[in-house]
DNA sequence: TTGAAAGCGCTAACAG
DNA sequence: CTGTTAGCGCTTTCAA
């Protein structure tokens, strides 16, 4: 039992493949082929269950209706939540979403790059990570679609959709200075990408312009590919060391290892310390007390990123010609602060 | 600037697609092309950077080297740390790993396994979800490598590994009932399929084999598509009326809404009552107290399923002939009980 | 030791 | 209104 083929299809009809092609295409009325024949062919190519072969027609038309989401770790919130929107939006300008995670390896995010790159995806969506810079460049010269997420390369053109990551650290903290708290701690991670660098931003200045001098002790750098022993560890020590009334940290997962941390010193929250943690976590509010956080607006990031990447793609025409936007983050006040 | 084709390459060199093609594909030796060409080839192959087009091989070969993992939902714990080991695997063996949910919708589930289908992927692994047997066996009818993942179809022959669900529910109620409780309630949902009903069988009967008599009223059945907010209100009245001495949840997603649930009741763990779950999630282990569950062997199921793949695709020699495993449940032992 | 040629399944320009 | 034909880029048989 072979799947049977265009041209088995018009084997049967008795008509040229060409012309069931143009049928099954949608194109019947734009070339004028006679009802009778349309109907005939639809019909038989109903009863035969005919599929196309994508492979052959990728290869013909260059084109997959294929857009690939490359990530660092499919594990993880905030992509768990995008993929779902990515998926749907995609969905009604008739692309399919394949998901692909490099696991943070430089060497295996290229190999995945390239591996979409050979199967002609015809859009990319990614959530950049240090090194990539040149691969994702290439692919722009290249003229394949594609949007950024979360992050970007400072000096480049590439389209990108973030949230405002500087606004949502600066809120959190002005927050915690609101509520009387001086001695602000600040966990965030060594990714030299604009992400971190910005929340680090937000952190520094928004001490500075509330007039409360900057203490290096308080500001916590964990390496990112550090076991999560170590980092709760580090986050031990230093809450230990330096007695923050409070603390921010700049990741949702680094706010889950403090959770941990905070728990084995046996601290009450917000009693002993507070915190705030930017980018949400379900444990944050479950948790007792709930964690006060600053919430990433994924499904309005998921929306732009493909608005922007259908722009490309000639499936939308332009509004405006703005192709790096950032998003507001969202402040949810909650108990442990 | 276009891509370098095989053919373009044949044209610098001097030689036809055939012999580089050979070339390429390391079967010079024993195609007996000289030395001196074959290096000439692979240098300027490489010098052009020469990427092979794998539409066309796909198209040609009907091979594409790549394994499509079909799962339901993507967030989620489960499947996030499945999905890793399963790429690494599958790396080994030269496979790449696409995902795609099926966001339990039955008509975009059978849409995306025709996706896959149309795009030839070599196998499939499948997390198989309620009215999905048709396809799925389908698939197979077609000889297409499949391995089902964490559930299965009763009467049919494909292959799968699953943990013991019953196993892991008769240890988790055994150890309730010798730990002094019993009146245990039971939190499930209503999912038709095979792990659901296992793990009810699993409560029922080691109720049973306990003399404890079962009460059906400390059986609430939820509904799986139902918003959270009506099943922690259910799980709410189920506890204020029934009042269980301890509750099992039979999946992580439930245990998640029961701690909420209990906590807006301000009942105190295991104090007021007791708690087990199965299937571990991060919640559980950072929650004050830390939760007992049952945790699913991610790495076995994700290396079991991989080789049953491979076995199909005849990249290993079948060592046996089992096609249909159960791994062993871990019980992790902590505070909620 | 190498090359010519056919063909995977489809689309689209061009000819009737 | 419909069919012929030429490929998309690659592999592989067969012939030289």
């Amino acid at each position: 039992m072979k799947k049977v083929s265009l041209k088995d299809i018009a084997r049967m009809v008795g008509a040229s493949p060409s012309t069931v092609s143009f049928v099954l295409n949608g194109k019947a009325t734009e070339m004028r082929i006679s009802d009778k024949l349309a109907d005939k062919i639809l019909k038989v190519a109903k009863r035969e269950n005919y599929q196309p072969n994508n492979v052959a027609v990728s290869l013909r038309t260059g084109k997959s209706k294929i857009i690939g989401l490359v990530v660092d770790t499919i594990s993880g919130n905030f992509f768990a939540s995008l993929a779902r929107i990515i998926e749907s939006e995609a969905e009604h300008f008739g692309y399919k979403v394949i998901y692909c995670s490099t696991g943070n390896e430089i060497k295996k995010a290229r190999e995945l790059l390239g591996m979409l790159y050979q199967y002609h995806v015809d859009g990319y969506l990614i959530i950049p990570t240090e090194g990539l810079e040149k691969e994702i460049e290439n692919l722009s010269v290249n003229r394949k679609p594609l949007v950024l997420m979360d992050s970007y390369f400072s000096g480049t053109n590439l389209p990108y959709v973030l949230v405002n990551n500087y606004q949502g650290v600066s809120q959190a903290i002005t927050h915690l200075i609101e509520k009387g708290y001086r001695k602000i701690g600040f966990v965030c991670n060594d990714i030299p990408m604009i992400q971190m660098q910005e929340r680090k931003r937000g952190y520094l200045e928004t001490l500075q312009s509330n007039n409360i001098p900057f203490n290096k002790r308080l500001l916590l750098e964990t390496g990112y590919k550090d076991p999560e022993q170590d980092i709760v560890q580090n986050i031990n020590t230093f809450i230990l060391k330096n007695k923050p009334e409070a603390i921010m940290f700049a990741a949702n997962y680094l706010g889950v290892y403090g959770l941990e941390s905070i728990k084995s010193l046996n601290l009450s929250i917000p009693g002993d310390i507070a915190m705030v943690c930017f980018d949400d976590h379900e444990i944050f509010r479950l948790f007792s007390p709930s964690i006060t956080s600053i919430q990433q607006p994924v499904e309005a990031i998921a929306k732009l990123a493909i608005q922007l990447l259908m722009q490309q793609l000639g499936k939308i025409e332009i509004k405006d010609t703005v192709s790096q936007v950032e998003v507001s983050p969202v402040f949810l006040l909650r108990n442990s602060t």
